[in-house]
DNA sequence: CACCCCATTGATATCGTTGTCAAAGAACAT
DNA sequence: ATGTTCTTTGACAACGATATCAATGGGGTG
């Protein structure tokens, strides 16, 4: 049978409490006889039973990851830095899709987080740009943290990224190499990295002496199908840009195939710039210049923020804003 | 407070073994006492702890996903449909990523089965297609169900695919539409359904009287990359084929891309077909022809084998192999 | 030296289930 | 009527942790 807190308290010849006062990290214990206990903890290879913690605690060590977004290898990046921060800490993760349209998404996620007591969300976009989501959970004190692209409400937990910035200095660089011609597509309205990107792309190009010609910019949703329409409409005007930037990959991607299915050469004829470094920015070909946000490490932050308010540590980690980093590939080229 | 099984027990005038046993389908109550139950355990909302139930019954009502698998959007496939499956089940998703060349593997897995206390697996490839791993499983009486490709040990739990059938339908096709000199590229070789398509492959070319060209059977590996070498490699050949049959998308995309370097049109020059129906095989252009396998279901499946033997409910839900559709786009052209 | 205080420790109750086992009652045979 | 068996039910222990609260003892103070 497994080993219990009993057996290490007989091997360190104390009392269960003052084990549990270690494992716990509890004040109000002599050095020495945390010693022992660990000593004991780790000769006999104790592991405090999940299920008896949880009954007693009234804590799950679960956490929830909310999402709405059918970017598989977004999701996947965001659950893969999760798992890695939820390593060694007893916690769990469970993942819960949402309908954000949805009108019971609020009670639904309230009743989902109370059955099963789950501990902290981790909400990403498009909810996590909901504020009166995120207020209806604070009405119910349930712990969140959020992965955004804006700051957010500078009180709660977030991990944010520079959107504006990066679509900033992409376009910048779209400019650098000669374009001036430059459309854009517009992500998700819903999403606040829409309005980020697309502001950080007009500055750009205003601060450039670039006047925004509003044919050839578009309004998409993310999906690889609304850039096609995008390229397909881009592509009727009798007079084209040099450059689109979209407002992520599968966009970019999907502006390329109405591109070449118009016998357009990209980057020839046109050069496009994606976002987000998804596998498609280099499994199509030319390769899209993108950029590439540290998806990963922000949500492996987000959980740690969310841990270390649980366990008291909230002093150690604390929100924080991601950098982007650009990547120029064969899709953009020099005029 | 929430609502315990004691409430219950008050309400229906009954003890709180009754209600559990009611809660939990034992044999031996009267039918009388267990509507009695139900009717409480609706009216007060009564959901059992899962922590206490943990804790007693020395389960966890957690199954664990396994796998080693780059592809990101297999792995949302297979988790969604397990998710699905757990739906109002009780039971609960970890997922675990393994490294199928460690060597610490399987004590890796049987530590991390022990410490959580998973109920059972779910085994994707490549690790369901390495026997002494699943041998060690049940030599620690791990419960599993294994997805996978090939039929295996008939007494396990297993949910699997046609690869074979659906690569000889493909290559047929390939075939029907004109095409004698067809290449391949072969998958990982550590997954069995890489043999397996390309069993398919070569018996359908042979019982179409067609010659096995080794210049054009190229070793991949399932990845990107290894598709665009092997499609650098075939191109460098005097004599090239008119049509090559990648065992994955991911491949077939890296094909494209060394075709359209070499200046090939894509169909025009060459036709190609891949295996998966990944996301990347619509956002090209031009679409790959493709096999779609029902990812989602059978990973639903997997997980509904394994908690209706938990349940004991194993009559209802028994292996099964799923079939394949093949999907015909612009990649694959008519000579 | 007597007193108090505070840090340290332990005995025991408790969380909400399921398991054990015995009791009660029904059904049937003798 | 009595004994036997089987179905149905409940009282209480147990799972393995944390919480409560009281006991202990060393150190400082007057």
């Amino acid at each position: 049978m497994a080993v219990t807190i009993k057996d290490v308290s007989k091997d360190a010849a104390v009392s269960i409490k003052t084990v549990s006062r270690v494992i716990n990290n509890e004040a109000n214990v002599a050095e020495a006889t945390k010693k022992k206990v660990l000593a004991s903890v780790k000769k006999l290879g104790f592991k405090p039973n999940k299920s008896a913690q949880s009954l007693r605690s009234k804590k799950s060590y679960m956490l929830a990851l909310l999402y709405d977004n059918p970017n598989k290898s977004y999701l996947a990046d965001v659950q893969s830095g999760i798992f890695n921060a939820c390593k060694n800490t007893g916690y769990n993760l469970v993942i819960q899709e949402c309908d954000y349209k949805s009108n019971k998404l609020k009670t639904d996620i309230i009743k989902f987080v109370e059955d099963f007591k789950i501990d902290g969300l981790i909400v990403t976009p498009p909810l996590s740009d909901m504020e009166d989501f995120l207020k209806e959970l604070e009405d119910h004190q349930i712990d969140y943290s959020v992965i955004a692209p804006s700051t957010m409400n500078p009180e709660s937990l977030y991990v944010s990224s520079n959107d504006y910035e990066a679509a900033y200095t992409l376009t910048s660089e779209i400019i650098k190499h000669g374009h001036k011609d430059i459309g854009f597509i517009k992500g998700h309205p819903k999403h606040s990295a829409s309005h980020l990107r697309f502001n950080g792309y007009l500055d750009a190009i205003k601060n450039h002496g670039i006047k925004r010609n509003d044919r050839w910019i578009k309004q998409g949703n993310f999906s690889f199908k609304s850039g096609f329409d995008a390229g397909v409409e881009i592509f009727h005007s009798e007079k084209i840009p040099t450059a689109i930037f979209a407002s992520n990959d599968s966009m970019a991607a999907g502006i390329m195939k109405s591109a070449q299915m118009k016998g357009m050469q990209v980057p020839h004829d046109l050069s496009l710039a994606g976002f987000d470094d998804s596998p498609i920015a280099h499994q199509i070909w030319p390769a899209l210049t993108t950029v590439k946000q540290p998806v990963e490490k922000m949500a492996a932050h987000a959980a740690k923020i969310l841990i270390a308010k649980f366990d008291g540590l909230a002093e150690k980690t604390k929100s924080k804003e991601f950098k982007s980093d650009l990547i120029v590939r064969e899709s953009l080229r020099s005029l």
